[in-house]
RNA sequence: UGGGGAGUCGCCAAGUUGGUCAAGGCACCGGAUUUUGAUUCCGGCAUUCGAAGGUUCGAAUCCUUCUUCCCCAGCCA
């Protein structure tokens, strides 16, 4: 990273992980070792709640002077791919994160489960059931009803070994048996009763290819992996709260069995993201591909991290957010509006400046010399001089935008309008003389008469006052581009959900509730410089918003701009 | 009706050895600067901490009861 952009980090807000962190530290529990790691499941693209945990896992232990581990957690072969496993990579890696050698997988540690499983099979903590999942499901019990030991709960482990190891060797079919760790069938959570840890799966995988059969679950496989990296705090979302004292039990058996060191891992859960005018659920997501609702998994308007890099969101701004949102163990709502003003907190700083003109409207100087023309020159960015100025050719007739004229102008509106005096943001102060329209009434040209001794950065340029500042592009230098506005995916900030006033009963869709505006692809003018834009380069066109150049479909010379987020505007918000 | 969590300003969120501590951010409302109605800057913004009792000289912080919301019955993660 460019020191320049190495802004001071802002002292780490307080929360509970930091807090436990604090305690351990003080105790010495860890001789002040911070571990932690990010554990996706290679089985789809990342998306913003993941950018949470990201930056708390990666964050916490960067603050600590720890490491962070990019850990794949790869047990289900039938749903994990390569090819996400490459993209996770990617999307880590553009949030700014840095894994250095801790770049694991859990496919690699198969060996080690299998022995912890035989391990667990000697201690007489696990058995092999033969009972079918449906069985196993009736034998459960339910939230209030305890379950009942399978009939296979006994079996001796030289059975059970055996059993095993034929189920390993690929002598069963998917299915017929699986491993059981041997807890209570009784306890009042239902984890607890007897979870399965090994199942048959005759699939390939995409790393062990066909070396296994059969593969650990979730459950058992993921407090090993800590263990094995040595993690010391496991940070994971709410829904595996439930899960904790399995994950205590196992690693504690193991531990005791010679497999793994005190003090184990400790697993801390905090509360996922939800964002309104979202949805984050994969389910969804993938509906929102399939159903081509979205123009594919880096769609601008997806929550996807590679739809946001195309957005022109950046990796600054997400981490900002996820300082600013917290961790906690509370479950609750952040607006989208949050993310938003992240990303132009960042922008503002690090975007130049640059115009274009998104809905023209001609206007021409009447008192401006046909043929004529001048540079006028605009700072590249107005907090930052040192980035210097560039050139922006100035003529008779220029293209302004539409909201900028009206011509019986509402109370406040300090635009042109005929009468009124702006400026031509660095370069004229012009009067507005009047406009022509056509057939139907619509204005089609706006007239003005420029002062030609009120030229921005001249001397007696400041001896104009004047309520309103346009921007604007020379129609004769200027050039038309593509340009599309993209706006949140869903028009209410909970798609789906019902509403109040709908009737009862009524169920509603999250797709009903896509916004039909959240992409539109209009035809701009652009000023001149706007031409040699690289791919994923950055601007503020000024007056409107952030924009970047789309980074699959601009080519050199051509830069296809996506509006990343628009401006504060009061103005258009109600004005004063 | 089982178990596990969470309820502090519109949205987040500090604070949990009880004592001027109800931080901070965002939003919002004023006002100042401003060649972006942007940015920046200054000021305002919870006698109250889900509710009701109780303990105490004193409680968001301790106790009791109640209440609302979330998660758990995959051989998914």
């Amino acid at each position: 990273m460019n020191p320049k952009d190495t802004k001071p980090a802002p002292a780490p807000a307080s929360n509970f992980v930091r807090n436990i962190v604090d305690d351990d530290n003080a105790s010495g529990k860890w001789s002040g070792r911070v571990e932690t790691r990010f554990p996706p499941e290679p089985n789809g693209y990342l998306h913003y709640g993941h950018a949470k945990s990201i930056c708390l896992n990666f964050g916490l232990a960067q603050s600590y002077g720890g490491v962070c581990h990019l850990r794949f957690d790869d047990t289900n072969p039938e749903k994990e791919d390569q090819e996400y496993v490459d993209a996770i990579i990617e999307s880590v890696q553009w949030l700014g994160f840095d894994w250095g050698p801790h770049l694991y997988f859990a496919s690699d540690y198969f060996d080690i489960m299998y022995a912890c499983a035989v391990s667990l099979i000697k201690t007489g903590k696990a058995y092999v059931d033969s009972l079918s999942a449906e069985e196993m499901r009736a034998l459960r019990g339910t939230l209030t009803e305890p379950g009942k030991d399978s009939p296979w709960r006994k079996r001796s482990i030289d059975e059970n070994l055996d059993l095993f190891a034929r189920m390993r060797a690929g002598e069963f079919a998917d299915g017929t048996h699986v491993l059981r760790a041997k807890i209570d069938m009784a306890s009042p959570n239902i984890n607890l009763r007897d979870p399965a840890i090994y199942r048959i799966r005759k699939a390939t995988h995409h790393r062990t290819g066909d070396n296994w059969c059969i593969y650990p679950m979730y459950t058992f496989a993921h407090p090993i992996e800590d263990a094995i990296e040595n993690i010391t705090h496991s940070i994971c979302t709410l829904e595996f709260e439930d899960q904790r004292p399995f994950y205590d039990w196992l690693l504690d058996a193991l531990a005791s069995a010679g497999h793994f060191p005190r003090p184990l891992p400790q697993q801390i859960e905090f509360a996922r993201l939800n964002l309104t005018y979202v949805v984050l659920s994969k389910r969804k997501l993938i509906q929102l591909v399939d159903e081509g609702h979205v123009g594919g998994w880096d769609d601008p308007r997806l929550p996807t991290l590679i739809g946001a890099r195309r957005r022109g969101f950046t990796a600054e701004g997400f981490r900002l957010f996820a300082e600013r949102i917290g961790v906690t163990k509370s479950d609750t709502w952040i607006d989208m509006s949050v993310l938003e003003e992240c990303m132009r907190e960042h922008l503002n700083d690090a975007a130049e400046r640059r115009v274009a003109v998104l809905d023209p409207l001609k206007l021409v100087i009447t008192n401006y010399p046909e043929g004529h023309g001048e540079l006028c020159q605009a700072p590249n960015h107005p907090l930052k001089p040192e980035l210097g100025k560039r050139d922006m050719p100035f003529s008779r007739e220029l293209w302004i935008e539409g909201e900028d004229f009206m011509e019986e102008p509402v109370k406040g509106f300090h635009r042109l309008y005929p009468g009124n005096t702006v400026r031509l943001r660095y370069g004229y102060v012009v009067k507005c003389t009047g406009c022509e329209k056509d057939a139907n009434g619509k204005v089609i040209k706006v007239l003005a008469e420029y002062m030609p001794d009120s030229k921005s950065g001249t001397p007696g340029a400041d001896n104009y006052k004047v309520k309103g500042n346009l921007h604007w592009v020379s129609a004769e230098h200027g050039y038309r581009s593509e340009v599309r506005l993209y706006d949140r995916l869903f028009a209410h900030p909970h798609p789906g959900q019902r509403r109040e006033g709908d009737a009862e009963g009524v169920e509603r869709n999250f797709l009903d509730d896509i916004n039909p505006d959240s992409k539109r692809v209009i035809t701009a003018w652009l000023e001149p410089s706007l031409r040699s834009a690289k791919p994923e380069e950055r601007f503020q066109f000024e007056r409107h918003g952030y924009f970047v150049a789309d980074r699959r479909d601009t080519r050199d010379g051509a830069p296809i701009f996506n509006r990343t987020v628009t401006l504060k505007d009061s103005w258009a918000k109600g004005g004063k």
